[in-house]
DNA sequence: ACCTGAACACCGTTCAAGT
DNA sequence: ACCTGAACACCGTTCAAGT
């Protein structure tokens, strides 16, 4: 069979398989073999599309964070900007938390977190407040967002009751959590959110 | 020369190396070839010890974990005492700052834990909140911790200022950041956990 | 009881070679 | 221009064997 015309392998098809493979087996899941084997390809041929596994991951990375919407800042009114802004920021996570543990190492390089950060502070400057102020403000909200993303909380708990009845005394319904974790873990964020907000 | 009369290995001794390697290479860092090495052992030796290399890092997680201390909550000021384990908690993962996204994975199912997360619900409960406003009390301060303890914000700026100036005017002196990045992580942290406290 | 040598099934990455 | 085979220097883990 003659070579196709079209090339097996581009930066849009890589990406979007390497991100697929995250969501189901998790970002050690991912190797650039098995990538290259679901892609029709031996691992070798990545290489001229993507210089490092990590370079990829940081392409994964972007095309997720692009999709955090910064717009509710327009409004004016920076406590609703806060809030939606952190609502998109944990919307783009939520839908791939197998890759948060990674996006959380070093946004301050990334292209589109910068972008989305000079937005919103700059509008906490516009506001009145200080700079260092704008800054501490920015970095609690990343907090809030990244700890519900990385759903270090109600994730993770055991489905059987016997792993904590007896033993925790005020745990003793955490065997229920799993089968509402998602939302839960909406819920608690969204105290946390307007609790932060409130209380600057 | 003899066998030593004492072994060369002990879980104690495993666990130290093991956290001075991920403090000093990273996590990524940490191979059990590497341990082994720095133990004046070979690698297989390590199994008589430690099941995998994933139980190794519960343990050493345990270790950070059992310092956690949540003792501020027996003044009967549940506020204060939010606060004082949050400051403990923090404090504990600052220390080792490499292990965290380790830390973040799966908290719920370790023993420190679930501990420190009993005494965290009850004090809450006690003071008049619901089962469920507790969990997400308790849910919205983890957020907080492993947010600041991810470094998530001011870590991982560039010292070039060519980087941001003229490109993200809100951004200008950001290459300032990594000099005084420890004590604007600490403020940040404070102002976001005295927000979040009073927010509630 | 404790440690080792050798092996197995994997990794990320490079590079000369093929078409 | 794009992909491959083979190799290099690593992994985690097992297990029969040594002392």
């Amino acid at each position: 069979m003659p070579r196709p015309s079209t090339p097996l392998l581009s930066p849009t098809r890589i990406r979007e398989v390497a991100l697929a493979i995250i969501d189901r087996d998790g970002l050690d899941g991912l190797s650039m073999r098995k990538l290259a084997a679901e892609l029709g390809v031996r691992a070798a041929s990545l290489y001229g599309h993507v210089a490092t596994k990590e370079d990829l991951l940081h392409q994964v990375a972007t095309s997720i964070l692009e999709k955090v919407d910064v717009s509710g800042f327009a409004s004016g009114d920076w406590r609703q900007g806060l809030v939606e802004c952190a609502r998109s920021y944990r919307a783009a996570l939520a839908s791939h938390p197998n890759i948060v543990p990674f996006l959380a190492y070093g946004p301050a390089r990334r292209e589109a977190s910068l972008e989305r950060l000079d937005v919103l502070h700059g509008a906490l400057v516009a506001a009145g407040w200080s700079r260092r102020e704008a800054t501490m403000i920015a970095a609690g909200l990343m907090y809030i967002v990244f700890g519900a993303a990385l759903s270090t909380f109600t994730s993770g708990f055991s489905t059987d009751p016997t792993v904590y009845s007896g033993r925790y005394p005020h745990l003793d319904r955490a065997h229920l959590l799993p089968s509402v974790a998602e939302e839960l873990d909406r819920d608690s964020f969204e105290l946390a959110l307007a609790a932060y907000v409130r209380g600057l």
